[in-house]
DNA sequence: AAATCAGATAAGTGTGTGCTTATGTATCGT
DNA sequence: ACGATACATAAGCACACACTTATCTGATTT
């Protein structure tokens, strides 16, 4: 789980279309698939990459693959932004709201 | 300033590299390839691409071009992962706890 | 004005990446 | 056991990307 691995993971469109559609609730990579315009062994290749950087994880159920957000790779990436949290702008009040309001 | 720009800038450890290095201070691109083996095309065309994703900003001063850190673009980076926060671990919930040390 | 220096831009090249088609590997249903 | 289903892997191809050398722009110095 290298930095590298999970930006280049995230760099790419499709990847963080995939990461977001998992993140709203774990999912096989066929129903992944569904509206999304993309082939099957994509599909997979893609899922392999968000593997490796711990963004994504799966779990065998039977003969469909359940896929879920891992959040291992997350994290990476929320202490690489930590180190530079000197210039973190005055006006991120927006995310500080964000967090708060999560906490309801 | 696009998410595309912003994660692909990242994706290159040369270019994480010349970000860390700003990170510790500004400094102009003769200065940033001290000790960093690298062209000064290299160098030029790394800050350009670190430009568009809103991660550097420049200011020109005489024949130097000062460069240093821009918050926008670590701001986009910290709205992108806030959406995801459902899915961070309590136990490395850093950007929320560093949050709250700047309320202080 | 001319030479110099900091940096940007242009054009070409090798490598990496995301796609495709084809095939392989498990698991399920009958 | 057999075919079908869900997914992974292999191999090839077109394009993107990071580098190179060469040249250009703009500011400084003498």
């Amino acid at each position: 789980m290298l930095e590298q691995d999970i930006f280049k993971a995230l760099a790419d469109p499709t990847r963080r279309a995939i990461f977001e559609k998992l993140a709203a609730g774990g999912m096989n990579a066929s129903a992944l698939r569904e509206g999304m315009a993309i082939s099957q062994p994509a599909m997979s290749q893609h899922l392999a990459v968000l593997r490796t950087a711990k963004l994504v994880r799966e779990e065998r159920q039977g003969r469909f693959v359940n896929y879920e957000v891992d959040p291992d790779g997350l994290a990476l990436i929320a202490q690489w932004l930590a180190k530079y949290r000197a210039y973190w702008p005055a006006r991120i009040d927006a995310l500080k709201d964000l967090l708060r309001d999560m906490d309801q």
